[in-house]
DNA sequence: TCATAAGACGGACTGTAGTCCGCTAAAGTC
DNA sequence: GACTTTAGCGGACTACAGTCCGTCTTATGA
């Protein structure tokens, strides 16, 4: 119980890094492509809503617990998916081309974010569907719409600085709910007509004095 | 299998009267009137995530089954309780006074509306929450959300004929989402600054040429 | 290579939404 | 008041989300 142990101190072995956890464990890392894959694979074949999580524990060779563990809940899940592809847009906003990315006139950004998102809902409305309402609240909880918003918001406020920026980027984007947008489609709305309109009152909103 | 039966003929008897079903039975009536009170009183005492169909029916004396027949799912029942502050609401817009009631300048109902509303939702979110979102894209088949958004078309048709009213009325009522309001609420926007930021927007967006 | 502990695994378990169907009671008919 | 029809009743049943905890695997370092 001395020093004898030799110049590395207990405090040297034991302490771990702050902020660098260990790193993914080999057969947690295995387990985790595993349920994305079968995930995957499952929801496109039999429809989002048709696929219990039970089912994809099995076809992933896992258990239950390690799904839920990993991803919390069906909502998890549901992003986890669907982030490689918000991903995309991301990078096209931080550093891509304008209109998107960095280098036009704020609305003009806004609209051409809107349009992409859309695009994006529009091809996986199943997908965002079952991220933003499988919990309660769960779309305004996850990292991408608070992403979304902080763009939105500091566009807001470089177009507009009377408004109330924050709350203006949550009004931008309650249009762009997944099941708003289901509702939409099912009621006949086609893709360019919701564009349209979206774009409209976003111009209009944006660019008055 | 003659006409002896006498002068009314089996299809003066047996027919009902079309488009007037039968009347609500005693039981059934009773019934709903008693899952009604039982359902108010629980979510009341114990919020309404903390409160099971199963409890309701148990509190209201009745078999489960009979709650589901009447009211269809979970998003059904918040509906029903729901629809007498809803009602309150309507009536004031049909024949209330302005600038609620018809004779305001449209871009006026507009906004008297919103305010409206927004003080019914936050006072009752969590049962606004379980109707919306209980069962998927539950908000867009409820009666009063067509009502509200027939109201507000017509509305911004007068006010705006150059915008897709149909389309723009939904865009008004996006913001209006029971998660968005909870979520705001509980990022601790007060209910005046998401009243009036609303109130800015939509006159923004209804009022320019 | 072995000992050890951090952490993952997985399936049994719980609680709830929603379905089903044989049974019961209310309304209408004579 | 008995008989028939029809709607409503209700609880057993299914399926699924999400939890829990004893067991097993991996990484580490001596």
């Amino acid at each position: 119980m001395n020093d004898s142990t030799g110049p590395r101190s207990a405090l040297q072995r034991k302490l771990p890094v702050v902020g660098q956890p260990r790193p993914e464990r080999a057969d947690a890392r295995r387990n985790r492509l595993r349920v994305l894959e079968a995930a995957d694979r499952l929801f496109a074949e039999q429809g989002v809503k048709n696929v219990s999580l039970d089912a994809i524990a099995a076809a992933a060779g896992v258990g239950k617990g390690t799904v839920f563990r990993r991803f919390g809940d069906r909502a998890g899940l549901a992003v986890a998916l669907l982030d490689e592809r918000e991903q995309e847009l991301q990078a096209k906003i931080l550093s891509g081309p304008p209109p998107l990315g960095p280098g036009a006139a704020p609305v003009l950004r806004v609209k051409a974010f809107l349009d992409a998102y859309l695009d994006l809902l529009d091809r996986h409305v199943e997908l965002f569907m079952d991220s933003e309402n499988a919990s309660d609240g769960a779309r305004y909880r996850i990292g991408s719409y608070n992403l979304w918003h902080q763009h939105l918001a500091l566009l807001i406020e470089e177009a507009r600085p009377d408004l109330d920026a924050d709350y203006t980027a949550h009004l931008v984007l309650a249009p762009l709910a997944a099941d708003l947008h289901k509702s939409l489609r099912d009621q006949g709305f086609d893709l360019p007509r919701i564009k349209s309109g979206l774009r409209t009152a976003t111009t209009t909103l944006l660019s008055a004095v």
